[in-house]
DNA sequence: CTGAAAGCGCTAACAA
DNA sequence: TTGTTAGCGCTTTCAG
């Protein structure tokens, strides 16, 4: 028994849709990618052919004969902040509106993991990357350098960046918390945050923060640490341990709005008074957090904004390739609330 | 004067590091890919001189070359609902063992969005493919049966797959939790979710739901649905409008632990006795969400684990091309938390 | 408006 | 163990 093996599941290329059209390939190909003029008569025809078969255009033969990716590389932390999704959905909306498309990495906040999905992101060609932070291990900031794509750094301006940044200064926003905690005549402050080694924007903050009140001879008062878990029954434990350690804290300043909004739940369990008895604030302004019992005080973080520049950024200077860098500070505002006294 | 154009930044290729090291273009690769034997000489010369010119391979040209692309497209409704950042990130868990690397891409919950996402991550040719639902354009179909590659529906299997699918039964769900519900003596039940008409999953919990209440006779008193906003806020709303309406309620169903969790505070605050006066139930098991002054009754859905078992069906499936389609339904629990009588 | 030829940077297959 | 040759499927460039 005989059997052609015509019927193996070859992908099809520019020639098949060639061939059942009875148009060149090339003629084809400028068809598909609407370049080039052509008859709208051969165009009906290609498009036919190519759509009743199925073709779907191989990018990767097109990316090596171009020269050219359409993508931007963007990398960060963690999906699983809330924060990051938000800096996304501002970089998409800009680059719906352009050939760019992004592509996510995800680090987990460990610098050498950075660098190998770097590594093989840049592996891909991008046409630009956009990444969180501003401190790489010195292999990744060579292999920005060296990629000879727009790069633009965001989340933070406190320090020197590779190409361009668009962010905000974590020490000022640390700074201006710590003034608008003073000047409400809040006297005994204690810190809750992550465990800070790997998370530089967090530190900043809290850099910003001490510095501050040492400004004005105030000292924190005590301060706790976290790390993974839930971030709301986290914020819960912190609170009892530090109120238990030191029952005098008149205001508790937390470096996210989680870990906030739990302590602000065990408060309200504790029948105390917010903000006379005790203050409270937290960092980001997360929408999710609305329809809480109180208002969280805290400071919108520019997250979509900060990614809807980036792309601008990059769709920019992929248009005019010798371009300068930018460099884009936005400024965060205090939201008050109803946890901090004016 | 006369400038050489030699500096230009063009990306470095496997030739230049031939150059720099003396050994054929093939051998470099051989080095660069640990495929082959190569003297432990000439690997290091290879490979210092790889080093010190910052060459980054160029996995386009590669991919042709090899016809192997080890990406594996994941297609997900959006990043901002954690569920898809936990499926994420048993996907991503499973794949790093591997050579192969996930890329996502969101549809906004849009059909026609995710049939464009489709065809353009098809047309990088990945390994695999993982997308979220079983509910598709006749296109989108078409696309991922000619495609050729293994494709894992993953989240729900009330349905018929196109090729794998691994999943929990939405509608088993709502059945579940309406017999609980039932069984805890509960009587005059509102629903409150999302408006549904491209959730299909949160469609088919209700369907599932007011099925089995219907099978006792019972019918949904009373329901609410939301689109956009903060869950929590929204959660909120809805319930005050509920029990306004029917001050008689004695059960609320939510469609996710976020308007839940709005539900349970709102509730606390009125007073009433959870969960003899009012029960509630939620889906999901948001890790976020403990801390609440109440656990929540609420149902898993086993987000971590479908996208590990979707990686690896796909892991396995690219070692074995001519492997079997596998349908793999995972069982959520009830957990009854603090919310509802057992 | 359409087509032919050359080659993008790498790897498979074979030869030495 | 190393090198040579011939493409991968498309687009660029140039010629009709």
């Amino acid at each position: 028994m005989m059997l052609l093996a015509s019927d193996d599941t070859r992908p099809l290329t520019l020639r098949d849709v060639s061939e059942a059209s009875g148009v060149s390939e090339m003629t084809v190909s400028r068809v598909l990618r609407n370049r080039g003029d052509v008859s709208a008569a051969t165009r009906e025809r290609v498009l036919s052919a190519a759509k009743s078969l199925g073709y779907v255009p191989n990018k990767i033969a097109g990316a090596l004969a171009s020269q050219r990716v359409n993508l931007v590389a963007v990398i960060i932390p963690s999906l699983r902040n809330m924060v990051f999704p938000e800096v996304m959905s501002g970089i998409s909306a800009v680059l719906e509106e352009t050939e760019l498309q992004p592509v996510v990495g995800v680090t987990d906040y460990l610098p050498e993991k950075e660098e190998r999905v770097l590594y093989e992101m840049l592996s891909w060609r991008p046409s630009g990357v956009i990444i969180a932070g501003l401190e790489h291990t010195d292999a990744s900031r060579a292999m920005l350098s060296a990629s000879g794509i727009p790069v633009v750094e965001i989340m933070d301006v406190d320090g020197t960046p590779i190409d361009s940044m668009v962010g905000i200064s974590h020490r000022r926003a640390g700074r201006k918390m710590a003034q608008a905690i003073l000047k409400a005549g809040y006297q005994r402050i204690g810190f809750l945050g992550t465990k800070m080694p790997l998370d530089h924007r967090a530190r900043k903050r809290f850099e910003g923060f001490t510095g501050a009140l040492a400004k004005s001879g105030v000292e924190v008062a005590d301060q706790e640490f976290y790390s993974g878990g839930s971030a709301l029954a986290k914020g819960r434990e912190m609170t009892e341990t530090l109120l238990n350690r030191d029952p005098e804290l008149d205001f508790l300043y937390y470096s996210n709005d989680m870990i906030a909004a739990g302590g602000l739940l065990t408060l309200l369990d504790k029948g105390i008074d917010i903000p006379d008895q005790i203050g409270l604030a937290g960092f980001n302004g997360v929408e999710l957090l609305d329809g809480l019992p109180r208002k969280l005080a805290t400071m919108d973080a520019c997250r979509t904004e900060i990614g809807r520049k980036a792309a601008e950024i990059i769709s920019e200077r992929v248009n005019t390739p010798d371009g300068a860098p930018s460099v884009i500070e936005l400024t965060p505002k205090i939201s008050y609330g109803d946890t901090l006294r004016r």
